[in-house]
DNA sequence: CTAAAATACGCAACCGTTTGCATTTTAATT
DNA sequence: AATTAAAATGCAAACGGTTGCGTATTTTAG
């Protein structure tokens, strides 16, 4: 068996020559003859030699991987958002190390404590929801790993991140509705404490002053986004002396929990009472009563750029080593409404 | 700034000691004597000192991190196998690096060179299916990487893979559907080369047999998993003679296609027709008709299971360095049909 | 009080690669 | 043929930690 694995300690042996040439000599370094550079890559290729990049990891202090961070890769959302970062990541020969916080505080520490660990070159990372102390980030800061938020940006100061403009998608959201003729507009939101729920509802009031309407707060609802939670919303809504006749709920997930729940009521969805949703699952295409619109994050294409932008500031890196504080990136992607095509 | 990176050589200068009963010290070795283990170890927590994994990972020849290789994260199936994978992991300390192939052999064989250079432990494989041929997995094999397969195997003999045994469910599927009074079952499934393809066949001939049915080849239709080789593969089934009046979809997605098909044709999905299908995505239960029933697959244990039999490889590893060639896991998991609750 | 045993610590090699600098070889020039 | 510039190669340190083995110091026993 043996199958000892090659190093170019052992090429050098085999052609009698020194480690270092060896290494030159594989990396297509100038000052090394012709004539020994295709002797060493032959016998290279020949003996299946690999570069062991633990060794050059640790030797050139980087090891080509970035840390990604997220609740769960369960939901849709984040699985798509993966997709783009670990795509553009490849694209640029770097590799990515996963892990799920799964909303969990003590958790989403042990993590960035690993990744500390191992040396990633930088972290990507959606917060968990339930995260109150960010002292974990800042000790990122301290010894220099970059990171970027995306989607889910906790309220610090001096942060990169990427993230969807959620007012302007809701805005045109509700916009839509009150078009179709809607008076009474309700909205089942996120927690407070998320800054994309507060978003929403700056959207929404935009879109009445835009109207001309006036803003009855009692018809947007905060909810914790489960089911139970959003039935609940919606019994307010349906009491309240105002007809409400749409529903914009805070996401797929939740729109469907709704519509559930509104048929057990009886209601016709989309006559009765029309829903519009954000995300723009694949899947609610299938529906046979989809919202009749959903406001569009771009997952994707977060994921992407968000990791576009840490590249750049790992390559940044070498040039302030210094603390040559660079500006912060607030990278905001409107988001948009998507009507959806059956009407 | 500066912020300069602790390492033990820095705490062993400040207490003048040498380097290496730092070392111990920090590992609680018995030889090292109370004091000044104490000493260490406080300084250490001063200082902030973090392990440089890299420099670990190289002196140990160990990473702690598997690769995790699959066709892509945007498939639920997929996203949740993952989920149950990074858990195993993370539990045992071990670390994920992901990589999607998107069905492309080409770049397969990319992702596993990377993860062969950077000393993975260990990887855990779908494989694309378009994959023809399997050297790249051999390799592996040959510098004793332990490889895991889970859900796509290859047809190779001597790997170690778990699988859901998709023989069971569709026999069940098929079944129900015969109890049901339909005669004519067909079914639209994948492509030839995987083997869970032939299992559903084996599995549908299965239950043709115990209900003493003669079983028509035609029936079943293999395509490549597109829309458009579905809706072909309806076409053939309605234009047959038999009046096939129930179907087997390869799995939801191709359960959606085919009913939005259906639909277009105007067909009335569970009632002209009736669907029966594979995964049992959380989200069909939302679904107007959703399929009378689903084949569950369970990615979430699959994952795990595929995790569990990696650790005890790469555990057992170090046993028989010399070849002492161990048995081969194959791990099988019962698929059962669930059926849904609306019926 | 001394020899032996136990305890606590240090030395140095090693893991595989890169790279600045010194050294040798080759080629060019006069 | 001698001188010099240019090209090719080698030496050795460094990256940060682990660990076998040797040594100094202390403790224990006789």
């Amino acid at each position: 068996m043996s199958s000892k694995v090659v190093t170019i300690k052992e090429i050098a042996k085999r052609l009698n020559i020194s480690i270092s040439t060896v290494s030159r000599a594989l990396h297509d370094h100038p000052s090394i003859g012709l004539r020994t550079k295709k002797n060493v890559q032959q016998l290279a290729k020949e003996l299946h030699y690999e570069p062991n990049q633990t060794a050059i990891f640790f030797q050139q202090r980087k090891t080509f991987t970035i840390g990604v961070i997220l609740p769960q890769l369960a939901e849709s959302f984040f699985s798509t958002a993966i997709s783009g970062i670990e795509d553009y990541a490849s694209l640029h020969n770097y590799t990515v190390l996963l892990a799920q916080s799964y909303d969990d505080e003590t958790k989403e520490r042990q993590i960035i404590e690993t990744m500390k660990h191992h040396r990633v070159d930088g972290i990507l990372i959606s917060i968990s929801k339930n995260t109150s102390q960010y002292d974990h980030f800042e000790s990122l800061k301290k010894i220099n790993i970059p990171v970027v938020f995306f989607d889910r940006i906790p309220k610090m100061n001096n942060i990169h991140y990427v993230a969807c403009n959620m007012q302007t998608g809701t805005s045109e959201a509700v916009d839509f509705l009150l078009k179709k003729g809607h008076r009474a507009v309700g909205m089942i939101n996120g927690p407070e404490t998320l800054l994309c729920s507060q978003d929403r509802v700056t959207g929404y009031i935009h879109a009445m002053r835009k109207n001309r309407l006036k803003y009855d707060p009692s018809l947007i609802i905060s909810t914790d986004l489960t089911p139970e939670s959003v039935e609940d919303a919606i019994d307010q809504l349906l009491s309240s002396r105002r007809k409400t006749s749409a529903i914009v709920t805070f996401n797929d997930y939740v729109a469907l929990d709704a519509m559930q729940y509104l048929k057990k009521l009886k209601l016709k969805i989309n006559k009765d009472i029309q829903v519009v949703s954000y995300a723009n699952f694949p899947l609610t295409q299938f529906l046979e009563n989809a919202p009749l619109a959903s406001v569009e994050q771009y997952p994707y294409l977060q994921g992407q750029k968000a990791m576009e932008t840490l590249l750049e500031l790992i390559a940044k890196k070498k040039d302030d080593e210094e603390g040559n504080n660079t500006a912060y990136f607030k990278i905001i992607l409107d988001s948009k409404l998507v009507i959806s095509k059956k009407n």
